[in-house]
DNA sequence: CAGGTC
DNA sequence: TCTGG
């Protein structure tokens, strides 16, 4: 069954799924399938509409509205904010929306995206997928759900490299091990502020100030949360004057001062836009 | 060389 | 400092 979302906010799902935030969408005529709220739907854009049509479980309008974030009035955050280069990002990538996803499932990529690349990130994810999730079948496309920490657990250390995790897996386990040990409910740091989430994400294995900052921002709606990766901090140099010899995490405050409230949805914006047109 | 962490 | 493109 076809379900609608009527857009007031401009959405582009090749930019939104394609941009470096989220790692497991597949393209297939016009239909982007993916995971929304655990569960295997395809999306497409049709007369301004956002159409979806799930597996087998219903997947709720408000889970899909919250996934793009369209509650977050771009147009605002963009006007208020005097920055050429922001500005330009803004207008050549409008439509590109910062993700709010499953929070275990971005932690878990983010550990793995550690000096890598996409494609490689992607492949290494949805081995780990294929091996451990449950699949579910839309059209002709197959589609396998992100494991649990307990499902993790249960893996080898080769089992790990066969993945192509390399070093990573050791951090991935162990946070896994933590996780489940602990039983910890990372959706639990919705109510919880920038600070005391980013402190808390810093305890685990894998995870230092950049993989914690982007799980804040494309998972747990923190959106003060500024990652500073190798094209964010190359950006902050030659753009806006930072200098080179300058600690990341001072890089990282500096940004959040200056861009502010929203400064991780611009510093995606700045991110993708350095890395597709200024490199 | 590549979207850092310990 | 793993390892694939």
């Amino acid at each position: 069954m076809m379900n609608k979302i009527i857009l007031k906010e401009k959405l582009d799902l090749e930019l939104s799924l394609f941009s470096g935030q989220a790692f497991r969408w597949k393209k297939k005529l016009n239909w982007y399938y993916g995971f929304i709220d655990n569960k295997f739907l395809k999306l497409r854009i049709k007369n301004n509409c956002l159409e979806y049509v799930c597996s087998d479980d219903w997947v709720a309008q408000d889970k899909v509205y919250d996934y793009f974030g369209l509650g977050i009035k771009y147009n605002e955050i963009f006007e208020n904010f005097d920055d050429e280069l922001s500005t330009v990002a803004y207008k050549k990538l409008q439509g590109m929306r910062v993700l709010n996803q499953d929070p275990w499932e971005c932690l878990i990529s983010f550990i793995i995206s550690a000096w890598s690349n996409v494609p490689k990130i992607s492949n290494t994810i949805h081995l780990l997928c294929q091996k451990l999730g449950y699949k579910y079948i839309l059209d002709d496309m197959v589609g396998y759900s992100f494991p649990s920490p307990i499902q993790i657990t249960g893996l080898t250390e080769s089992e790990m490299k066969s993945f192509g995790m390399g070093y990573r897996g050791q951090y991935v386990l162990k946070t896994s091990k933590i996780i489940e040990e602990n039983k910890i409910l990372l959706s639990d740091f919705y109510n919880e502020d920038y600070f005391d989430s980013l402190k808390f994400l810093l305890t685990f294995p894998g995870v230092g100030d950049k993989v914690a900052n982007c799980v804040l921002i494309y998972s747990l709606k923190k959106y003060n949360a500024f990652p500073v990766d190798l094209w964010v901090e190359r950006l902050l140099v030659e753009d806006y004057g930072l200098n080179k010899k300058m600690s990341l995490i001072n890089k990282r405050k500096w940004g959040q001062n200056y861009f502010g409230k929203y400064s991780g949805i611009i510093q995606h914006y700045l991110f993708h836009y350095k890395r597709k047109y200024n490199h």
